[in-house]
DNA sequence: TTGTAGTATCTTGTCATGCAAGATATCTTG
DNA sequence: CAAGATATCTTGCATGACAAGATACTACAA
């Protein structure tokens, strides 16, 4: 898979996942490379500094938990913001898409 | 419309483009916007590299043409590397696009 | 009790690539 | 002749995904 096709995808997942419920960083590989079916895979040394862009924009909140057993974990919410940037980049992507669809068209129509 | 989602998807679409038929780079700009209806820009600066790197990597042919009124053109036409590439390229596409609404399927379902 | 594997977060350096900005040259039109 | 359109090309920059590794704690087996 081309790392490139990724490139500014990876917010929208976050955030579209992080709005179903709180996540912590290392469930959230998991849960892409489940979701997608495998077909999505992003590392961690990726996703961490990601979440601390999304942080940092007002977009996401983590609350650390200090389980009794167990090592430590960061959950991840999103906020209002959040999910405001959520909408707007779903709908981009859809529009994206559909422009790249519009170009492929007669390729897919032969 | 955010750049980064163009990443890589630049060379399939001029792959595409030139796979219908021979253009030259003035002409591809015009018609990514045109098709796209106008949602896709890509800058002369941003298409020239592309092509040489198509070039470079034998998936695509220039041609000359001098005109006897007119600018210089040069044509580019797709090889049959190059068509290869467009499919693996389309194809790679698809089941990353899929795989992106695979994650945010539930979200379109609310 | 030691060692190995799993869980979990984080950092550094690198690479690819799209873009802005500008250069160059020719043609067309007023 | 000047201005704008056509057309190609180059340089430098910013972004972001990744590889690789560091850290630290837990769990289990030998």
């Amino acid at each position: 898979m081309s790392r490139e096709f990724k490139r500014g995808t990876i917010e929208l997942v976050l955030l579209t996942l992080l709005g179903e419920r709180e996540r912590y960083g290392y469930e959230i590989v998991a849960a892409i490379e489940e979701r997608s079916g495998g077909r999505l895979e992003v590392r961690d040394g990726t996703l961490y500094p990601v979440l601390y862009r999304l942080e940092e924009a007002g977009f996401v909140a983590p609350r650390w938990e200090n389980p009794e057993r167990g090592v430590p974990r960061k959950y991840y919410r999103i906020t209002d913001e959040g999910k405001e940037e959520a909408k707007r980049l779903t709908a981009e992507w859809r529009e994206f898409a559909a422009a790249l669809d519009a170009i492929l068209e007669r390729e897919g129509k032969r």
